[in-house]
DNA sequence: TATACGATTTTCGTATACGATCCGCGACTC
DNA sequence: GAGTCGCGGATCGTATACGAAAATCGTATA
């Protein structure tokens, strides 16, 4: 993953020693994203207290931080599970990462530069190449994996940093939940990577704010439909 | 303030006894929002706890709970303080407000009952007697308290929790960050009543959601606006 | 007088200890 | 035999204690 720092981590860079309360964050924040530790799973403080040899304080601060993203649910004198069973939250958050992604990328628009564009455009065909040999034995995360990368080069210079936080935290957040979208509906794929050409397109031309906020916005609701269509649900609350 | 639970405040009605570390999030939110803490203000963790009669290992998590939803800034080694000095800092708040606010109040539209037009219009004529009396001397703390109130009534339906919980957040934040744009504008908070009229109609008469979110998000990015144009400032980023 | 250095103080960071709460299992009663 | 009560293990919640880092202030020196 390039360009996608712990989303809220202080990650200051000349940062000597990091707390152990950061480092047990940025462990378990490790684990949920990569999937090690899945959704549902529970999370003993003392446990990982051992494992990471440090005390529960630390650990227990990191939680907060991570419950606080939504990554895990933490119960009052019970204990912290890995968040993300449900499908609803699926929607949730793909609906809430259309809305910031999409503002994100046409905010970013006007400072991106012809490098950004050419090296957006490297990754879309690595992306293409993904889906040629055979339609059959499609891998998805890798191809997600991809996709994060393309959409990260078009959104990483927006200059509010609360949308740009937002971003993250919801691609962590569906990182978390496993199997994307690209799992259910891989036809979705090769659509999917004209829709980034078009995408290019508008912005290396200028196109307006508006415009371009709007088709990334949709070219991530269209992911959403997808899914929606392929599970035969509806959504249950309006579309954007 | 009506319908604004703490933000991501776990807040289930039937918890018997709130514990510690709830107690002094709620506390110090409350203290933070309140303005009893102006922005800027440090917050030492012996001290927190002192007040509260508990130790600093609760004033910790909660303090964490507050930097996470970007109350508070946390330093380490050094200690936090209350977030919001900065001026770019309302910048991004209000953009990010406008954006998310634009999107609940749009999501939420199917769901307004007529009720609760009604109510908002009568929030509504409360602001409007608010403006009538002498333009001198013009409440803006009451005035944007009773704005809160509004549009809660317009957003508050929105299916969608995340994005709703941002939208408390921001409106927290604005509220931390002391004088609304009310106090150095006056002048907007007639316009500002004349654009609930319309949105309300819009709702009303079940208008397609784009177009209630783009009104709705106009709103709020026009008070923005206004108070640029007032500070003579250059928003330094696009405009959504 | 300005500056650099070092001691002091303040405050944070973490470990450890102990009480409180919840959950599961077995015994007792009807 | 089914349901209920009570006990024990597991885990969380919080207090206290101590070490570490940073800020502050005073002093000595150029």
């Amino acid at each position: 993953m390039t360009a996608a720092p712990a989303a809220g981590a202080p990650a200051s860079p000349g940062s000597s020693t990091a707390s152990k309360s950061e480092q047990a964050y940025e462990w378990l924040h490790e684990q949920i994203v990569s999937g090690d530790l899945a959704p549902g799973a529970r999370l003993v403080l003392s446990q990982v207290a051992e494992k990471l040899d440090v005390s529960v304080v630390p650990v227990r601060e990191a939680v907060r931080r991570l419950e606080a993203e939504g990554l895990v649910t933490f119960e009052k004198n019970v204990g912290a599970t890995v968040a993300g069973i449900d499908p609803t939250e699926y929607l949730f958050t793909m609906q809430t990462l259309s809305l910031v992604e999409g503002a994100a990328t046409a905010l970013s628009a006007p400072s991106v530069t012809a490098e950004d564009i050419a090296a957006a455009r490297a990754v879309n065909e690595r992306m293409r190449a993904f889906l040629d040999p055979d339609p059959l034995h499609f891998d998805p995360v890798g191809f997600t994996a991809l996709n994060r990368e393309f959409h990260s080069v078009l959104f990483e210079r927006c200059p509010n940093p609360h949308i740009l936080e937002l971003v993250h935290r919801g691609w962590n957040r569906l990182k978390a939940l496993r199997g994307s979208t690209f799992s259910y509906v891989p036809e979705r794929a090769a659509q999917s990577i004209e829709e980034h050409e078009q995408l290019l397109d508008l912005i290396e031309r200028g196109a307006p704010t508006s415009e371009v906020e709007l088709v990334a916005r949709r070219h991530r609701s269209a992911t959403l439909d997808a899914y929606l269509a392929h599970t035969g649900e509806n959504p249950g609350f309006p579309t954007l």
